[in-house]
DNA sequence: GATCTCACG
DNA sequence: ACGTACGTGAGATCG
């Protein structure tokens, strides 16, 4: 049995999907305004063509630039009108739709679509093993069919299947032969003109009659009269239609058959549906249906009417965003059998009450926090699992209600239509509720759902006790420095203002752009969208151009500190005295943790200035403990790389970076200089991030061609990480998503993108996740396994501050030893890779003499 | 609300 | 010919 390839006509059918709607004159599109008619059509002809045909093997071609027809013939396609600017628009999303749909898809600059299916038919003539089946509604690719390649020609209300006997019945000729018919006839839509006065009855008759447009022209003598006439006289015409009219079958098509295998629609596609709003194509429609908004919620009197038989499900509503400050509003209930609301007061019996029931929530760390109680039977936080399915809630169980076809308000609306916030909670516990079983399905299926019940459920408990735990500011200590900041930035001004000229608006970069490089004319680089950049890097450049800069540099410098640190933390520091942040544990891409209403992981901690602003966190006990991985992320890329030369590096205990620079400048480690190292360290963390020699170049100084060269030395040294590299991004394209060591998974639609660029920066997300999500998991369990050990111990110190490689904890006095040597056992063994991992640790009195 | 800039790992 | 390193959050400006 030979092995069976579609070959299909990707703009013939776009357009014949666009034209069957668009004369309606108003033309589907989405909520965005897109226009989807064309995409819909399409979208639905090749699940069409899927059922009915069954392909192993799928191709789509389009057409792309301008073909040899158009450089040889100016009026090539010319009597067409202009392809609408709404069918245009839909070609490259119907590009991204195939590769979400798993079907390959290809064109080539200046070859139009029939010449791509034309070489790749005549390399199933030359190929016993193929056959080939064309889909299309252009009657030229007729012209391609022979024993083994077939054509299905769509029509207005059905298609018929073309091989070469039913085409010779039907037609009287070969198929081949279509091309002379072509040369004689013309084709008015590609404004092929032919023989004028010859249409299709007359030049069907004379192939019949000659056989070949050559051969008719041998014997043009027996045609008779007018008609002869007119042969001889657009002799040329009909000639140069005839190359017109022939599908070129050698086109650079670098693909070969493999890469055209056929194996189903990507995950990512009813997501991709779901944009394009085509409700009726995803496959996977939840269960649920419509919800009705409940009119039989009653308001809960008595604890005792709960259902204490099976699990319940939950949802706390509160009035602000950051939940350490805002008021809990009233809680939705759902018992399986009858829906509740609860009022406030009335919530802490509830959880008196229910003690031994399993629960559902959503978002059980801010549960926590809301009502600052745990109930350790809350087993099942819909936030994090739909986090770890790669849903984009951020936080709002609204947002995914309606991801999953529940219309529901968010909660800003709710309160603009004031609506009723007991049908409202009520609405989300069902919800919860409703699609436990689903969701916990999907994880398990997904293989992840370890993930969730051994890190990620229990790291949402201790996230909750750091937060709560919150850390101690010193007002005094902010207040200060910012007295002298101001100070400074007061002189800074009126030095920057007399330097210029002009007062104006430092802060402002279009108004320093254009006195920096208009008023001042000093030399500027790229123009960004707006105007000229007038970022730290560009201005470091002009360092000794114009005393201007350093200052304004410094000011920059003094103005963030003050505004986002001192004026900034002062604003978090609650009558605690401490700052409580939220640590955001479904947000990520990469599975690490954010912090917002402050950021407490990006303190500053590189500049000696801003560093001082670390004197203002202090602990509540004696001393402050760091304990942070050095380089994890390294460490991680030796270990799943399995590169040989990396792990033994590690495993040696070499001090990496002086190890690659050695190896790179190929001298004794012994003798490698600073700047070495530094270009080595610059080297490595590039490859970790997927650089190019230019960004390399631009980082380090360099010129763009020495810095490829340093990483093409690189992987010289060590082969497996570029293995890796090629490895994981070949398998990213095939599946459509990447893993981190605990099954952590990343979904990476970028890859399907028609853009080059984005297409390019999804394969450094390929390559980069991988690294920095195993880095997160692995922080997480070791997070999990110090709070456990804390406890086991009756450990009074406090887990506070975790900044992705780092924890920094607030230690008693008498406690000091027994806390560093938990944490750093644990955080070095709580997973065997193939390289050591290295904890580093130190205690202070406050965060800047930590470290 | 988007953009620029800059703080962190 | 394109544009060029991963992941974050916050403040200031400006349309």
């Amino acid at each position: 049995m030979a092995k069976k390839i579609v070959l299909i006509d990707g703009n013939n059918l776009m357009f014949r999907s666009y034209y069957a709607t668009a004369y309606t004159g108003n033309l589907m599109k989405n909520s965005k305004g897109q226009p989807t008619n064309a995409l819909y059509g399409f979208a639905n002809m090749m699940n069409k063509i899927i059922t009915e045909e069954k392909p192993e093997y799928l191709c789509v071609a389009f057409d792309v630039g301008k073909s040899f027809r158009h450089r040889e013939y100016a009026d090539y396609k010319a009597g067409r009108s202009k392809t609408p600017d709404e069918l245009i628009s839909q070609m490259p999303i119907a590009r991204e739709m195939l590769n979400h749909m798993g079907i390959f898809n290809i064109n080539i600059l200046d070859y139009e679509a029939d010449d791509i299916i034309g070489t790749l038919s005549k390399r199933v003539n030359e190929d016993p093993e193929w056959d080939a089946l064309l889909v299309t509604s252009d009657h030229d690719y007729l012209q391609l069919i022979t024993d083994v390649v077939h054509v299905k020609l769509l029509r207005p209300k059905d298609f018929i299947k073309y091989d070469p006997q039913n085409f010779k019945e039907d037609y009287g000729i070969e198929p081949i032969r279509i091309i002379d018919l072509k040369a004689l006839m013309g084709d008015s839509s590609d404004n092929i003109p032919g023989v004028p006065g010859v249409g299709e009855k007359t030049a069907l008759k004379l192939l019949v009659e000659y056989g070949t447009l050559d051969n008719l022209y041998a014997n043009i003598d027996k045609v008779k009269g007018k008609l002869q006439e007119k042969l001889i006289e657009n002799k040329e015409s009909a000639y140069f239609s005839y190359k017109l009219a022939t599908i070129c079958c050698d086109a650079p098509v670098p693909h070969s058959f493999d890469e055209m295998k056929y194996e189903g629609a990507k995950d990512s596609l009813d997501d991709f549906y779901r944009e394009l709003e085509f409700y009726s194509l995803i496959k996977n429609q939840t269960p649920v249906k419509k919800m009705e908004v409940p009119t039989d919620s009653k308001i809960l009197n008595d604890v005792k009417e709960i259902n204490l038989n099976a699990e319940i499900s939950y949802y706390i509503e509160c009035d602000q965003e950051n939940y350490h400050m805002a008021n809990v509003l009233g809680m939705g209930l759902y018992d399986g059998e009858q829906l509740f609301y609860v009022e406030k007061d009335k919530i802490e019996e509830v959880f008196d009450y229910t003690k031994e029931v399993i629960k559902y929530t959503f978002d059980y760390k801010k549960n926590i926090c809301l009502l600052k109680r745990f109930d350790t039977n809350t087993i099942y936080d819909m936030n994090l699992v739909a986090y770890l399915l790669n849903k984009m809630t951020k936080d709002d169980i609204a947002l995914l209600m309606n991801n999953d076809g529940i219309s529901i308000p968010l909660y800003h609306e709710m309160i603009k239509k004031e609506m009723d916030i007991k049908a409202y909670v009520t609405m989300k516990a069902k919800y919860i509720y409703d699609l436990h079983d689903k969701y916990i399905d999907d994880l398990k299926s997904e293989e992840m759902y370890t993930l969730y019940t051994e890190i990620e459920h229990p790291l949402s408990e201790v996230l909750a006790k750091m937060e709560l735990s919150g850390i101690l500011c010193n007002r005094d200590i902010l207040k200060e420095m910012q007295v002298e900041m101001k100070e400074k930035i007061n002189t800074l001004e009126k030095e920057i203002y007399d330097l210029c000229g002009v007062e104006f608006n430092i802060s402002s970069p279009k108004q320093l752009g254009e006195v920096l490089f208009e008023t001042l004319g000093l030399p500027h680089g790229k123009k960004g969208a707006t105007g000229y950049k007038t970022g730290a890097e560009v201005l470091e450049k002009l360092i000794g151009v114009h005393p201007v800069i350093e200052r304004i540099l410094l000011y920059r410098n003094y103005t963030k500190l003050n505004s986002t640190y001192l004026e900034g933390l002062n604003k978090y520091i609650m009558e605690d005295g401490r700052i409580h942040t939220i640590y955001k544990q479904a947000l990520t891409r990469t599975g690490r943790l954010s912090s917002i209403d402050p950021n407490l992981q990006n303190i500053p901690a590189r500049d000696e200035l801003g560093k001082l602003v670390r004197k203002a966190f202090v602990p509540e006990n004696e001393s402050f403990l760091s304990a942070d991985y050095s380089q994890i992320e390294l460490r991680i890329l030796a270990h799943i790389s399995g590169s040989d030369g990396l792990i033994h590096a590690f495993v040696n205990g070499d001090d990496i970076h002086t190890k690659v620079a050695s190896d790179i400048f190929a001298k004794p480690m012994s003798e490698v200089t600073k700047n070495e190292r530094r270009t080595a360290k610059a080297v490595i963390f590039g490859i970790v991030y997927g650089i190019s020699g230019f960004g390399l170049g631009e980082n380090i100084g360099i010129s763009p061609k020495e810095a490829k060269q340093f990483i093409n030395k690189y992987y010289e040294i060590y082969p497996g990480v570029k293995e890796y590299m090629n490895l994981i991004v070949k398998d990213a394209y095939d599946v459509g998503y990447v893993r981190t060591l605990f099954n952590r998974k990343r979904n990476i639609d970028e890859l399907f993108s028609s853009n080059f660029m984005v297409r390019q920066g999804g394969e450094r997300i390929a390559l980069n996740t991988p690294i920095q999500g195993t880095s997160a998991d692995i922080i997480k369990k070791a997070m999990v396994e110090i709070d456990k050990a804390f406890e086991a111990n009756h450990i009074e110190s406090k887990m506070l501050l975790q900044i992705h490689d780092e924890l920094v904890f607030d230690v008693k006095e008498n406690e000091k030893d027994k806390v560093v040597d938990i944490v750093k056992t644990i955080m070095e063994s709580t997973v065997q890779l193939s390289v050591p991992l290295k904890v580093s640790t130190d205690f202070g009195i406050d965060l800047y003499e930590t470290k």
